[in-house]
DNA sequence: ACAAAAGTGTTATGATTACACCCATGG
DNA sequence: CCATGGGTGTAATCATAACACTTTTGT
């Protein structure tokens, strides 16, 4: 079946830069990115990022979810648009415009499921990056300079951690994410002033040294400040 | 002449939210948006943002440029993505997906000429907007939030001055786009000290008041600041 | 008892807020 | 000389940054 139009048309895809956190990995936690390994040119067996074409009966969010599930088994994370990128090369088959988002998801709590479709998904350090297909690395630029940002002035980086953590999870992600280290005392006299974090009847398990304090993000409390006019800054 | 695709594909049009800062308007100043007035079902006659079809030789930030200048005759001016819209019953007519643009200008300095195709283009007070044409009330709420929340902390304010404005037009700018009043002494200190502007050897005129000091933005410096990891911040 | 990370307070410095009067100019 | 907006300083409060030791727990 064929489609017909009186003027020209680009194709629209979407693609993902997914961001899982590791708290183990390395001395200091380590910031992972989802890619998937191309099973058909152009750039066969390259690495990229996960996406694909917007169908028409669904929304660009609708698409880009679509194309997590079936391509990695990912569900039910945090999504949100972040460019749309439309260099004329980008493809070299055709005009395609990509609409891209970046995802947050914790990796202890989503692991991979073999991907549907028989494509291989994996994990990397975004530190130590395959080439990747297209123009996808300036696509993981853009969506890691958006991480970098956002997490400075909203309270996105506990999609990254399990529901329940540790301010030295938290801390480490912050400073993983942003590349500084910070100090605990100043860090933890900052996020608990927030009133964000509920301290839980519950302490680490299984660690060979004093079981650390646990903590959940109140996302309802943190709605409910926001609108009174209340900015998360750290 | 016409195109024929293997799977279906949804148009791809761009959408401008171009925005002026009227130092007279009104007590404060005013912000005003343009729109056009169309001339062609669907919504004849209503008012809509400047925007167009992106054609196959250009990307989206051209096609954006390409059609404010057809529409409105405007040109060379900042202009900057801001959202890409995909609802499904966005256009009756069919399917298509918009990449939404905001802009920003001074109107003393770009006096809209009468569009070159036909269409009305009219400054409108963003507190007293006409009814607008498909979801282009949605773009236009998503382009102010963008707008008051760059305001913050990028200093894309004189973008919306002439190149030679006084502290007093600047101030009266942030206080009408963020919508609150700032203290003069406290104003003036913060935005001095930041070190980015110019003050010229020069003062307003044609006032019957003592003349204010005209400064000018250094964007040379501060990008040379921002390397440097300075934020501009307001 | 040791190793390993958890947890905790104080002080100095810089940033922000609140606030009111004199100055220059044109009519 | 008056009306209009231009221009300026200080003190109080709050936020940030720097910094080191004690506690708990498992081995």
């Amino acid at each position: 079946m064929s489609h017909t139009y009186d003027y020209p048309r680009p194709a629209l895809t979407v693609d993902c830069a997914v961001f899982g956190f590791d708290s183990q990995g390395g001395d200091e936690g380590s910031l992972k990115l989802l890619l998937i390994q191309r099973k058909l040119p152009p750039f066969e067996g390259q690495w990229a990022l996960p996406g694909g074409f917007v169908e028409m009966n669904e929304t660009l969010d609708e698409a880009a979810r679509r194309e997590l599930l079936e391509e990695t088994g990912v569900e039910d994370i945090f999504l949100e648009q972040l460019y749309t990128f439309s260099g004329l090369d980008r493809d070299p088959r055709e005009r395609i415009v990509s609409v891209a988002y970046y995802a947050l998801i914790n990796l202890e709590e989503h692991p991979l499921q073999a991907a549907s479709d028989a494509e291989d998904a994996q994990w990397f350090a975004v530190r130590a990056l395959p080439p990747l297909a297209f123009d996808h690395a300036e696509i993981f630029q853009v969506a890691i300079a958006r991480l970098q940002g956002k997490l400075s002035y909203e309270p996105i980086g506990f999609e990254l951690l399990p529901q329940k953590f540790t301010l030295t999870q938290l801390q480490q992600l912050y400073e993983t994410v942003l590349e500084k280290t910070l100090d605990k005392r100043n860090f933890r006299k900052k996020i608990l002033k927030t009133d964000c974090l509920i301290p839980l009847a519950e302490k680490q398990q299984n660690v060979r040294h004093r079981a650390a304090q646990l903590y959940q993000f109140d996302q309802e409390k943190y709605q409910t400040l926001k609108q009174a006019g209340f900015l998360f800054e750290l």
